[in-house]
DNA sequence: TCTAATCTTGACTAAAAAGTAAGGTATCCG
DNA sequence: CGGATACCTTACTTTTTAGTCAAGATTAGA
């Protein structure tokens, strides 16, 4: 179970626009230089996002990327859905749609497990914005140590 | 993020040994038959297990392979650090060990991310056992329904 | 209008994961 | 003892994913 370098760098990307004010820009080679990556893989992924309507671009001199929304209007999920499908895939999902058909019709003692998983993971990501990602005293680490602290409650609780 | 190919039918393998009885054994033809897989993959993925101790084999005819604890001491989330190192892998850690040494140290926004979603993942991964993945009246379902409604209010309080 | 800066797009190359094949070794049974 | 069955191990092939390159298209400003 992994989150592919495309959702990493992407989700990185994003963090380089977040803090920009009104009318700022950064170019395709300030975002790349600042990744360690190529510009040509950065403007890719930048690609992908302003399809997806969360970052928006000018041409020509004078141009770059921003955030096409304020940063505490963007959650973790839909970032994730839009850089790689959907926030957990698997064989069972991933060919065939949401979770419907699938070889081991009847039997297959896994799907519970992988739709556990896929909702676990898209509520903890849901609960997350670009802007909690940017503060230094991270109250990204408040919000999952919630989760994580009833998470452990249900495991004792099951015992 | 997605779970991996090998993490899936690993899994399936183990859930066709569950419910054995003693002295019981599945032969490889067997279990990659009712997988629908080959049976050189599903060897591959047999041998791994077995390295790590989750299953136990007999060579020679009439031998198989069988699981090496009982199905309500095997957890999730050692399943699935078997098959691919770790519960969820990134660049950020898969690399270097375990989340320390990363080329945007200091100021790299994501770093909590990984480690939050990581912890998620792991606990509700522990909280499963094998055996609870055979019932037909799933109590996984409640297990997972009660860490969601968990999250679900950690998100509530926020708000 | 010309030019330089910048995004856009598709084809190509490299790396990683998944899956396959084949030879080796242990065990049973006649 | 010898053949048949079944696990063990390494090396190879295919497929998928990640990353690069280069040419095209768009805009701002002189």
């Amino acid at each position: 179970m992994k989150v592919s370098a495309q959702e990493e760098y992407g989700l990185r990307c994003l963090l380089q626009l977040a803090p920009l004010g009104e009318g700022e820009y950064l170019t395709l080679t300030q975002i790349a230089e600042r990744e360690g990556i190529s510009t040509a893989n950065a403007g890719k992924l930048l690609w992908i996002l302003n399809k997806a309507g969360l970052v928006s671009s000018i041409r020509g001199t004078k141009g770059g990327y921003r955030l096409a929304r304020a940063a505490d209007e963007i959650h973790l999920d839909e970032i994730i859905k839009v850089l790689d499908e959907d926030v957990l895939a698997s064989h069972c999902n991933s060919y065939t749609g949401i979770l419907d058909a699938c070889v081991h019709t009847g039997n297959c003692g896994i799907r519970p497990v992988i739709v556990g998983l896929h909702d676990v993971v898209r509520r903890a990501m849901a609960g997350i914005t670009l802007a909690q990602l940017l503060g230094t005293e991270s109250n990204v680490e408040t919000t999952l140590h919630q989760i994580n602290s009833m998470s452990r409650e249900t495991a004792h609780r099951r015992a």
